[in-house]
RNA sequence: GUCCCCAUCGUCUAGAGGCCUAGGACACCACCCUUUCAAGGUGGCGACACGGGUUCGAAUCCCGUUGGGGACGCCA
């Protein structure tokens, strides 16, 4: 079977390059009938809260991506990871290093000048653990293959060697006996199961000292897959300092977890043209071999695109119940009685016009305010001399339109619009400005079904009074 | 500096030697539809980084150059 994972640290969010690794990890799973695992890198105590845990299982939640089993914490299995640096140091394939951190300063500063990739010269190595010095905590080091070549059979991005005179012999527990990164993960893959390591770019060279370490523990590889890395529009690896957010960041600016999914397997992955791709869809096409090579970049009016596409798609009672919450904070205590109502059957109109819920619980306003409603400057414009004297001719009319339909209604105004020699639209414009205080809504006609006789009627006697 | 990776429209990508006069999507522009704005429809702008090979034939294979990215911690 197949068991993926995602093993993001706590940084505070839910990164959301991390997302689209995480993404793409749950859908190689879910394709192959197996099981997607999540680790916690919480080694590092200093940065590790659980506030910043939880705004991960958050995030993923938000996404949709379940995990199975209980999220592995790696800073709980620390004692295995210790045990395993000791049973390669009982194997004579790791040894104690005394060096300090001076030294090692200055080794690496001789490397450098010298362009020699090895920054540790492996000094410990071989020497008599009698040198031991006194009142230094030593560190454990692997023993790494000073000749040949590691060898990554990378699923996506092909074979990858480097040769092991560039690999120095890396740390594995350090001096307070806490694991280091490198040997946490292989410990951690190995002991989850994990068949297949699909993570970013940017762990493609630590795969190499990965390599050599299952070696020395005599363990299987899993198969890896590195995936190209996400860029921000500077074409620079996303961080935090280029604008990367959390995915909570995107859903607090109006993108439906639909679209972000959708956007995000779209950044490296194709399927032929597809671009709309259900999460069925996905699960059923995703494989390695249609991941791409290069990085891709952020593209926000894509991913405002795509939304758009998912929100116009969307069930109109789950877009009232996403609005109703902003909606009530926008405007307060001048909230109508009628405002769910109206805003279910006003959905179709407005949901055509919103690119993020933001934007639809701005359009949303119109069918939310209680009389007398707010008229932007446009719209008072509008309703200057000539607007207001269509109003005056067309509002005593609409009380004889039965029933109260758009149609109806349409057909009325297009009537008066006829024997006032108006086009039809220097009715409408004014109307909508009454109605909606503005000069850019739904269908107008539509707009009046929605908010009914009575209000229809009273926003216009609210126009004409002046009283607005 | 050393090592690793990458390279098709502005962006995301299709393309696995002839189907390519290089296709789609987003963005942009124009037109149509039209009561505004959207949506929708039609059309347009726009790319194989460069140089060598290999081949009858290269966006596709090889080499180099250039450019970009990543990794080089007792961080993860």
């Amino acid at each position: 079977m197949i068991v993926t994972r995602f093993a993001p640290s706590p940084t505070g969010f839910l990164h959301i390059g991390g997302a689209r690794t995480a993404l793409f990890n749950w859908l190689f799973a879910k394709h192959h009938g197996g099981e997607f695992r999540l680790r916690i890198e919480d080694t590092d105590r200093k940065r590790s809260t659980q506030e910043a845990v939880d705004a991960i299982f958050a995030g993923m939640k938000w996404l949709g991506l379940n995990w199975d089993g209980d999220a592995v914490s790696q800073f709980e299995r620390r004692d295995r990871h210790a045990e395993a640096a000791r049973q390669l140091l009982d194997a004579g394939l790791a040894y104690h290093c005394y060096c300090t951190p001076e030294e090692l300063t200055e080794m690496r500063e001789k490397a450098r000048a010298e362009g020699s990739a090895r920054l540790y010269d492996g000094r410990w190595r071989d020497r008599d653990p009698a040198d031991a010095p006194a009142g230094i905590a030593p560190v454990i080091r692997l023993k790494a293959p000073l000749t040949g070549e590691t060898v990554i059979d990378d699923k996506i991005q092909g074979e990858v060697k480097v040769s092991n005179e560039q690999l120095d012999d890396m740390i594995l527990l350090r001096a307070d006996g806490t694991p280091t990164y490198m040997l946490a993960v292989v410990v951690d893959d190995h002991d989850m199961e994990i068949t297949h390591v699909v993570r970013g770019d940017d762990h493609l060279t630590n795969t190499f000292r990965q390599a050599q370490l299952y070696q020395a523990l005599g363990w299987d590889l899993p198969v890896f897959g590195h995936m190209p890395l996400l860029h921000g529009s500077d074409g620079a690896k996303l961080s935090k300092r280029h604008g990367a957010l959390g995915v909570e960041a995107y859903r607090d600016m109006g993108i439906l977890p639909e679209a972000m999914n959708n956007y995000l397997l779209r950044l490296g992955w194709s399927h032929g043209d597809d671009e709309i791709i259900s999460r069925d869809q996905a699960i059923e096409w995703f494989d390695l071999d249609g991941v791409g090579k290069s990085a891709a970049r952020f593209d926000m009016a894509k991913l405002e695109s795509l939304n758009a596409h998912y929100i116009r798609h969307a069930d109109n009672s789950h877009l009232v119940s996403l609005v109703l919450p902003d909606l009530k904070n926008a405007l307060d205590g001048s909230l109508s009685d009628d405002t769910e109502t109206r805003l279910l059957r006003g959905m179709p109109g407005l949901k055509d016009r919103a690119k993020t819920i933001l934007e639809l619980v701005e359009n949303a306003k119109i069918y939310a305010y209680a009389r007398p409603i707010p008229i932007n400057d446009k719209a008072a414009k509008i309703l200057d001399g000539e607007g207001r004297r269509m109003i005056e001719h067309t509002r005593p009319r609409l009380g004889d339109v039965t029933p109260w339909t758009q149609q109806e209604i349409e057909q009325m105004v297009r009537v008066v619009a006829e024997e006032l020699g108006a086009k039809l639209g220097n009715i409408a414009q004014p109307l909508r400005a009454a109605l909606t205080g503005s000069n850019v809504s739904p269908g107008i006609f539509e707009v009046m079904e929605v908010l009914g006789r009575d209000e229809t009627l009273g926003r216009l006697e609210d126009a004409l009074s002046g009283d607005v």
